[in-house]
DNA sequence: CCCGTTTCGTGCACCGTTCTACGTAAATCA
DNA sequence: TGATTTACGTAGAACGGTGCACGAAACGGG
């Protein structure tokens, strides 16, 4: 069976006998090690040049390292993916990695399977991006390779670390924001996921919204709405939940990926917004900033959750043992949806 | 230096001894290879079972196939990908392939490298999606790996496949809709890149355009924009159309990437569409249904050109040699935009 | 009962690297 | 000048699998 394509490949014996020297030469020239000379180098350089040799990562990987990270991602149409996407990359490309990328899919069982393929094609590291994955589990993998997780609260981990945006202070700041603005009947909307972790982002936020609630003496106003994670029904409870005639004045959305369907909705039903209702969400995605959507929105600067996540990454892999829990702080972009 | 993370790993020799077999035989059991009795398949699959043993893809991959494909994406944030993405996925998965995904950043050196440091990590063969590398380099790669090439019009290629939407009878398509409608004067706004190939989607689009225009003796009021491919003056660059005296009534835009901004800023600009300005996009995005956005947009249904694409990759990888290019049709949706 | 086939399991030579251990020649020091 | 270093380059054993070639045992037909 299979091959539908070949060419006898440029290894390192093949550099190795055009430049008429050892292996062993070459495999130092590309790692530049100690005690090669300007002349062999030249010479091995010129043969790797002319013959467009490039080493084989899986045989590498056999016994060094790669210099390849894994990124493991919830989805592929997440708004606050490629913001912390692009913070890695600018972090590894400088440092000469390379990165190959697994789209978990929002699914435990997919993530693991991917974590284990990252482990099997011996990536140096892994960044898990929003993992649905529990924290015991990831303990497991962390013992087998460096770990560095983003948007996941594990703040006791040993094993790994984790790079987050303090998501409990994001949320005091928009109710605070709102209450600001004289709002009292403040809702939040969450997604509700069958597995759901106190890890994840979204109840992290709840918290943050309880406790700005409380500081404002609002409990007994304190609201929650969830979503079904999957399926049709989103988009109708949506509905149900902005034509109750107890609809909040109110609503702060655990993300954008809901808030904006949230406010589309609010606009064909012909709700005003903000003057029958204000909306905020988080992540602060381009969608947000368009000018006929305007919604206000937490940024949680992915960019910089990016690159301490791939620093952490490098500081784990050059030997730290001790678990790193970073926090940043968010900010609030206030628009016109409140 | 560097481990962080260590933990002796189960190898088939493990295996193998805690089975109390050849190394040799653990491997059959793993490919179902031919001559392996019952017995002893039961006892090597208790040991991997009891031991958690995973094979290395490294190590398999330097002899036999890693069950494993590449597919590369021009980059993150791209309203078609997921479409596309989730095509593959559906095809792959049935098939027990594994997929690892690399971002190309739209730059064709990153996607070069990309490539490569795919074939290095032995994939069995690759997907490019939106490749902006030339059809030449696309030749020689295909000689190294299997490649099905999605987005990236190449029809005379013969190493490789090409899946894609007719770009020329979207673009026709969504001319003739506003011709339909009364529109005349219909410019078209495209992305202009230093590496301009013909193959690429935009373009094949601005062909139809012509097309469509010259089949309603429009060829006169043919016009067409061209927004720089980077950086912040392409938003002037919007503004610049936008505001200019002889704006046109009816815009195409290559991509809702591009569309999406467009439409913000005459909102923002106090321009009224349709009844100013007609406005249609490419690709169908998640923004473009929202009811506040409601651009008008050609669907190129992306699930299906990835499910295409994966079968066309696997039947290359089963030896197919000649080379197959498939067109789907497109279809336009129509919003309050036109 | 003998001999040719199958069937099953094993030994071993790869695959393309890395890296330790070692030999040799040149450079340094006393 | 002889004894040490130091610098350079090379063998060769891993790494974790695959798959060919081979031998032994079981099978089956005449």
């Amino acid at each position: 069976m299979a091959d539908g394509a070949n060419e006898t490949r440029v290894t390192i014996r093949t550099v190795a006998a055009d430049a008429g020297v050892s292996v062993a030469a070459v495999s130092k020239v590309m790692r530049n090690a100690y005690g090669v000379s300007d002349a062999l180098r030249l010479k091995v350089e010129a043969s790797i040049e002319k013959l467009g040799y490039r080493p084989s990562v899986a045989a590498r990987g056999m016994r060094g390292r790669t210099f390849t990270l894994g990124v493991l991602l919830v989805g592929i149409d997440n708004p606050f993916l490629p913001g912390i996407f692009q913070g890695i990359e600018s972090v590894t490309e400088a440092a000469g990695y390379k990165i190959m990328v697994g789209v978990g899919a929002a699914r435990a069982r997919t993530e693991v399977t991917l974590i284990e393929q990252m482990i099997d094609n011996r990536m140096d590291g892994l960044i898990l991006v929003a993992s649905q994955i529990s924290g015991a589990t990831l303990e497991h993998y962390a013992r087998q390779i460096p770990i560095v997780v983003v948007g996941h609260h594990e703040p006791a981990a040993q094993g790994y670390d984790t790079i987050n945006n303090d998501d409990q202070a994001g949320a005091r700041l928009v109710v605070r924001a709102l209450l600001d603005r004289g709002y009292r009947d403040i809702a939040y909307v969450t997604q509700s996921d069958q597995d759901d972790h106190l890890a994840d982002v979204a109840p992290q936020r709840e918290i943050g919204y309880r406790q700005a609630m409380a500081a404002a003496s609002l409990s007994d106003r304190t609201r929650v709405f969830r979503l079904p994670a999957h399926g049709l029904p989103r988009t109708e409870n949506m509905t149900l939940l902005l034509t109750a005639p107890d609809r909040p004045r109110a609503i702060f959305c655990w993300s954008d990926l809901d808030a904006i369907p949230l406010l589309s909705e609010a606009f064909r039903l012909g709700i005003k917004v903000p003057e029958d209702l204000a909306i905020v969400g988080y992540d602060n995605s381009p969608t947000a900033a368009l000018s006929m959507v305007a919604l206000s929105s937490v940024d949680q600067d992915g960019p910089r959750l990016g690159k301490l996540a791939a620093e952490a990454l490098f500081s784990r892999m050059n030997g730290r043992k001790v678990a790193e829990h970073i926090l940043i702080d968010p900010s609030l972009i206030v628009r016109g949806s409140v």
